[in-house]
DNA sequence: AATTATTTTTAGGTAAATCTAAATAATTTA
DNA sequence: TAAATTATTTAGATTTACCTAAAAATAATT
């Protein structure tokens, strides 16, 4: 089944505004798209068409079996992208949504597969959004990136960024593992360093770079 | 000036077929593109309506200044995102090219600039195509993948892949350098290895990953 | 040089994805 | 519940990048 970038467009629209409630309407998903309701309506008759929606006129539109399939896989995609991004090429956590539409569109699973792999398998994006796995599974816990917690918050570890020897040998050295709790005590705006007390003990600083890399949950 | 990927793609093919001569005839452009010459004119009088070729019609075409430099960005992201696909993720030299003409299409300035840091400013792509630096300047003496070199060829090295400690250790164990003299022997389909002989020393084998960093010019 | 062959352009048409304006269905409100 | 409002769909246009077929320009050949 291959998409065009803007088929990829509505059907992950759909994914992100389907989340809670049933069906998405055609008003929603043109303010979402910035294009309008009559554009919307032609889209989900060729998506129909194609059987990736289900949709009744009037009554809005939801991603069938295949159509879910489509959305995580292009999920997958911008997420994987969007660590590397962070992780790699030293962009900020708020830089990278932009570039990783345009990334996200690149079709190859081989690539993709091949990104995930070197990135170390990784859980979560920057921003703390659960990556699907190459089956399409993924996290249900919501997680947060460290450097997103504000002051006072006592958080939990869930899971790094990757598993480089120099990100384990630094987390080893600062006493910092899954399950370890920790709480925020404040925030740095020069260099985005973030000052922590890890089980209650003296407080201590970690770098931006390192507080991308950790990934928590409220206790 | 933003372009389309289709616009981007004749600028492209231009740039290739400009090489040698001087200009570019329409029936060359449909060829390469594979399409037809009527659609060539079209996006010709477009392109040019833009001022980035200049076309006489009847006389064929080439790129004005402000095309050539969108061709030399569309080459080094194309090279750039080449050998990030050979030299992280493990691609065969041969199996990166057509998903680096889907990456070359990424517009961000500042992803191509920080990939080109992140993997080290390489001078030549896997193939040995030179990567036009962010100026749009790039190396003119055509170089070789050692993996490309034909048996009984006396090569000597010019540059490598990257700067990474480990190649640079592993380099220094087989006594190979810039500007070292070696002898290819035989290839290997097994593994794709290379058995050569540095110096007129007894051969020894090198693998195929450190083939792919070896770049060399005829002597 | 005149004819033939090739190349290139023009003219008119198609499919995808958008738009505006008008018509219709659904929902809300008085 | 009937009218008013809102949401959605239909109808008809537009733009981009293609296409085919025919006309025009250039090049090659006798």
């Amino acid at each position: 089944m291959n998409l065009t970038v803007s088929e990829e467009n509505y059907i992950k629209a759909i994914f992100h505004l389907q989340q809670a409630e049933g069906n998405v309407s055609t008003n929603q998903l043109a303010a979402s798209l910035h294009t309008k309701p009559a554009s919307v309506t032609d889209m989900l008759k060729k998506l129909t068409h194609k059987s990736l929606l289900e949709y009744e006129p009037y009554q809005g539109v939801r991603l069938g079996k295949e159509g879910k399939k489509q959305a995580l896989s292009i999920v997958r995609k911008h997420r994987l992208w969007e660590f590397f991004l962070v992780d790699k090429l030293q962009f900020g956590w708020d830089e990278v949504h932009d570039v990783a539409e345009e990334l996200e569109h690149i079709s190859s699973k081989k690539l993709v597969d091949k990104l995930d792999a070197y990135l170390g398998f990784p859980k979560f994006d920057p921003h703390g959004d659960p990556i699907p796995d190459s089956n399409g599974i993924m996290a249900t816990i919501r997680q947060f990136n460290l450097i997103d917690v504000k002051p006072k918050v006592v958080v939990e570890v869930c899971s790094v960024g990757s598993q480089s020897a120099e990100l384990l040998e630094l987390l080893r050295h600062k006493n910092i593992g899954i399950g370890t709790e920790l709480q925020i005590i404040r925030k740095f705006e020069f260099d985005h360093s973030v000052e922590i007390s890890v089980k209650n003990k003296p407080t201590i600083t970690i770098s931006q770079q390192l507080a991308q890399a950790l990934f928590v949950k409220l206790v």
